[in-house]
DNA sequence: ATAGGATTAAAACAATTGTTTGATTTAACG
DNA sequence: CGTTAAATCAAACAATTGTTTTAATCCTAT
């Protein structure tokens, strides 16, 4: 075609089995996390060389990364256009908690409800992979979420003027947490809650019932944390 | 002394070095995570010989359990006894939220306080291990918690009757996630923040800050789940 | 068709892993 | 003191790890 453009030379199968690899690891490192994922189980269910990992990624650790990228990216940006037009429908009037946390929330429900993408496995891997103590992992994260929550901590900061700076970033600190933690559908209480099946739900009803309980949560009175004992009352240590 | 007291073999050196596996083995499984340490670090960081772990715990999955049960049972021991208690001084009528969510966090509290004890350490390690996909401790940690869930699901459900089961089993759910994440103290987000730093409050200043944020979102309102488009407009198929 | 770069393939690399063995030391008890 | 069991130690075990190397193959553009 153009001259001037280069041909990309990875299009047939190059970017197939680039691809393959991309879509093994996710699966397997959700599956297995990430030290005890080893590449040569990746490249076997790729149905690729073990030796085309490191060709085509350089390392695991750039592997990982590309997984993570590769979803994260696109989710994240669609927060923020979410968060950008939402603003615009409210201004000049601030925007309500309830429609930042939708656009904090939506675009996680879309990825989970999209199996042509990665679905729920991306999501629980994004889930653990916040957990995990590695600090390639760490310093990535980081870097991928921070304009982001910085975005969305402005816009909460705007809803909610009489909040206290820090104690708005600690209810933010739960808010990722209950969401990662239910993203990552941690299998231990769901075994433990067998009588209450949990996995009827679909991800849309769980995030639909996430969404009332941190709306609450960020609109709760703020805590009296000169008065030790009021609502809690810590004089146990004269058990019995 | 007591000739009836069968004297522990194991008192002077040996439970010594045990104790000290223990400790190596809690401050590191907390830093790097469980696969990626070594028995031969752990092992060294604790002045004893690598086949010290294998030869006191039996394998490094066992080293791993034992550091968790000895907090961890304590921990929810202590839990229980707080309900009892709370229970007995309300009764007859049904205990608050309020006091339950004490009863829960009060002992974590407690706990991430005594230095003497593991301290944060523990309690970021089991925040970590909550994440962990391996399948050994997610099964051992769903064995360690489901009396304790199942006995606090029932209080709840006391104080709050008109949620329905499965509600509050997710409100549960996403109480655990907050609190274990919290827990965990996840660097990624305090990097983010260094604007705002969070590292000045201590443990009980936090813990205080999300009891009110639980408990607000406990007493939330029900979710409308057939409205799709009340709280969410899902309208954004068709983007601009 | 063919040159040349991109991709795959098989094999070996050096390092580390959890675990086990057998000998040696330590400590307690009759 | 001597006996016996517990605990420590150094060493080796077999297996697996991520990565690199070298050659063979594929595909594309001239």
């Amino acid at each position: 075609m153009d001259p001037n453009v280069i041909a990309l030379p990875e299009l047939r199968g190059a970017a197939a089995t680039k691809d393959r690899l991309l879509d093994a690891a996710e699966a397997l490192f959700m599956e297995h996390g990430f030290e005890a994922t080893s590449l040569r189980l990746i490249t076997a269910a790729a149905g690729a060389n073990l030796a085309a990992a490191n060709y085509h990624f350089g390392s695991k650790e750039a592997l990982f990364q590309a997984v993570l990228t590769r979803r994260l990216d696109p989710m994240n940006l669609e927060r923020l256009e979410l968060l950008d037009r939402f603003e615009g429908q409210s201004a000049p009037a601030p925007l309500g908690c309830d429609r930042i946390l939708a656009a904090l929330l939506i675009p996680a429900l879309r990825l989970a409800r999209d199996r042509v993408r990665g679905g729920n496995n991306f999501l629980r891997l994004l889930g653990r992979a916040y957990a995990d103590p590695a600090p390639f992992i760490r310093r990535f994260l980081s870097e991928q979420y921070a304009q982001m929550i910085t975005r969305f901590k402005g816009a909460f900061g705007r809803a909610l003027p009489h909040l206290p700076k820090k104690e708005l970033s600690w209810r933010l600190h739960f808010i990722m947490g209950a969401l990662s933690y239910t993203l990552a559908g941690t299998d231990a209480l769901k075994i433990i809650s067998e009588l209450n099946p949990l996995e009827t739900d679909n991800d849309e009803i769980l995030l639909r019932r996430l969404a009332p309980f941190l709306l609450a949560g960020l609109n709760a009175p703020l805590p009296e944390l000169n008065d030790v004992s009021r609502e809690f009352d810590l004089d146990i240590e004269s058990g019995d």
